[in-house]
DNA sequence: CGAGTACTTGACGGGCGTCAAATGATGTGG
DNA sequence: CCACATCATTTGACGCCCGTCAAGTACTCG
């Protein structure tokens, strides 16, 4: 039988994930896998960095789960997006902007700068992947604005987990419908826009009526393309119904 | 006397408002007012592109107000973004993707092709003030999303209407603390994950304490400064407190 | 002047916040 | 290896903010 050629297995799920967006070639990857020596790593709610600082040099999430977070003045707390293996930290469009968020690692990360491949500069793959994550993370960012503007807390914990749930398989970090999630309910609270209490009263629904399992960081969904139906925006266009 | 030479008036509020981002030279002003024979105008609520399409040339919004929405299934629709005069339609990191928004006038619009000035091509003042224009945009957007998340009633739409204020200011389209408001109550309320009954309540509340006045369309902010300071994000960046 | 649209107000109910406490998990030091 | 502190999950009681339903009042426009 001939030889036939895959996709190393040894791949990392940051580079899995950015070349499920654009497909890249072999230089970049080597790029990608080059710059991993510079890797570095971050504890637990150890901000990467803060609110009206300088926005550092672009990296990317090479493991662990980090967040941008937004805290207003009398404490309250809003987890504005995830950041998941494979995503970029501090890309933008303007490099001497400064942060109006504060990014936090949710569990110990590990970062290490992005190649040079700025969306615009040149046309190469891992520029187009790279643009490709941003436009994605804009569309994140979009549904999380009606998730928490439209949505019953219960919608909203089963939206967030399909979110996850297809943000992870791209980098493929699930089994089966199954996924390890880091997450506290008191950290889902804060990116649902609700109290710790109710997630959880919330996740005793969503247990009950058989939809998931939730047990020591794992969350298995038992139906996911039922899920998924549930919440596909229409496409009508044809101006306000 | 010498003569003073001055921002000339007749300068339209959308140049004004990109001119406020970065300083503009002669040639990036006059490349703007060029483009302005290639305006067109779109009635109030007739989709100017919708969700799945793909995303048409880069536009600037000349006049009137517009804003991107979420529809979902059900009906239930969510305003993801306010558009006003000088804000940018279309530009993202991916010319190719797709919307996954929709893209209404709230009035009637007048929009015009951008000038070639994309940002990252060449470092023009015009593709400065496109870079920070679209950055701004995303601080805009993660603001919502605190302000979704994690605000009441009343401050919600205090704190949208203190950024409509600044917005519109930039663009000269402020008189002292009031400013036209071409939106109905309903609107605010798809922008804000309310309902237009619970807007009017809060209106009225604001009205009582002496926030605001708001009638025929014209908002007068009674306190700016005290507002702005309710709102202001702590910057300590320490950790969770 | 009638129809449509936006604003306003009332009554009522439910979803979710708040407060409190119990139980279980995790980790740390002696 | 166990005492103990800390943190996460769970559950109950209670109340308020905001949604829902409904009706009535302005305002605009053909």
């Amino acid at each position: 039988m001939p030889m036939i050629r895959m996709q190393p297995v040894s791949r990392s799920p940051a580079i899995t994930r950015l070349a499920s967006l654009s497909p890249l070639r072999d230089e970049d990857v080597a790029a990608l896998e080059n710059a991993e020596c510079k890797a570095r790593k971050f504890q637990a709610r150890r901000e990467i960095f803060s609110e009206g600082e300088p926005i550092p040099e672009p990296r990317i999430l090479l493991s662990g789960w980090a967040c941008r977070t937004h805290t207003l003045s009398d404490g309250r707390r809003q987890i504005i997006s995830l950041i998941l293996p494979g995503d970029l930290i501090g890309m933008s469009w303007h490099r001497s902007a400064r942060a109006t968020y504060s990014v936090t690692p949710l569990t110990e990360v590990v970062l290490y700068p992005a190649p040079p491949a700025y969306p615009g500069t040149n046309q190469g793959s891992l520029a187009e992947a790279f643009a490709l994550s941003k436009a994605q993370e804009d569309t994140y960012l979009m549904r999380h604005v009606t998730r928490l503007g439209r949505m019953s807390a219960y919608e909203r914990l089963a939206d967030l987990l399909l979110e996850i749930f297809g943000r992870l398989a791209s980098a493929g970090l699930t089994h089966g419908n199954s996924f390890q999630m880091p997450l506290t309910q008191e950290t889902l609270a804060d990116m649902l826009g609700l109290t710790n209490v109710h997630v959880n009263r919330t996740i005793q629904t969503l247990r009950h009526n058989g939809v998931l399992t939730l047990e020591s960081r794992r969350v298995d969904l038992h139906d996911i393309t039922a899920l998924a139906g549930v919440f596909n925006a229409r496409r009508t266009g044809v101006g306000t119904p």
